[in-house]
DNA sequence: TAGTATAATAATAATCTTTCGCATTTGGCT
DNA sequence: AGCCAAATGCGAAAGATTATTATTATACTA
């Protein structure tokens, strides 16, 4: 049940924090922009501001149910968190995202930081290319 | 001569072309917003508009003259090419950035990118955390 | 070196994404 | 059911970037 979620990170149960939740977990398209959320929104006959979808998802953010993205392109899309981290490789002619987990590079990066004398808190790797189905 | 590397990549040589160059080379700062190098162009007694430091960095980063990054917190950012390809870490508490380069990454990514059939175009890779300084 | 065609600039308006402010509504609790 | 704090909706505002267009500078030619 939503509302199991949003109870347990302190979040008043709401009508539009609920749909947004339902939204970003059917949706066909994992990684969305507020505006994708809206116009979701709208399809389902929910009439729901799009300051609210922002508000909504920056407080999602926070709460840690959703992560935000800054691809390339102007808008942050947000996508569910699942718990385990990935990164992303993404289609710069169709926009499809794939996504994925290595080891190796989670292990180099904890190297470089410790290396710099940072301390790490967030990172993201973006691969940009063609995928395969627009390599004609 | 800055001019010979204009007209190398087919670009007029104007005066806010070449003041823009020179500002970028000189900074301190090596990763600098279209509103960065405006300042330091008002700074330095250079009256040219914000709209022509937009037009310019977009025509240099498309002629390979300068890379756009697009770290956390609305503004692109700007650094002159230097050939050589390299990935960023940056500081959450100061902005501080240090580049880094690492073969082994760089080696996974392209495994990632077979495996998954894209070809790679681009790629980026940021290591948010706190430096050295900012852990007191 | 002066004249000309063309590309670049400055200034401003427009666009796009995201956030704010405030009046109104809703959810959680008695 | 009824209260109060918190959330929403709407419109305005803010911030970043791009488009428009008249003016100006550059590259080229005679
Ligand atoms: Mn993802
Ligand atoms: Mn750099
Ligand atoms: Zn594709
Ligand atoms: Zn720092």
């Amino acid at each position: 049940m939503k509302s199991q979620n949003l109870k347990k990170v302190g979040l008043k149960v709401t009508l539009p924090r609920l749909k947004i939740l339902e939204i970003l977990g059917k949706s066909t398209q994992r990684h969305m922009s507020a505006e994708d959320v809206y116009k979701a929104l709208l399809g389902a006959g929910e009439d729901i501001g799009l300051a609210t979808v922002y508000r909504v998802l920056t407080q999602f953010e926070t709460a840690g149910l959703v992560e935000r993205h800054n691809f390339e392109g102007g808008q942050a899309v947000f996508e569910l968190s699942e718990g385990d981290h990935h990164d992303h490789l993404l289609c710069v002619k169709c926009g499809r995202v794939d996504e994925f987990v290595d080891e190796t590079i989670e292990k180099r990066q904890q190297d470089i930081a410790a290396k710099f004398g940072y301390e790490i808190t967030d990172h993201c790797l973006y691969i940009y290319g063609i995928c395969p189905d627009c390599r004609e």
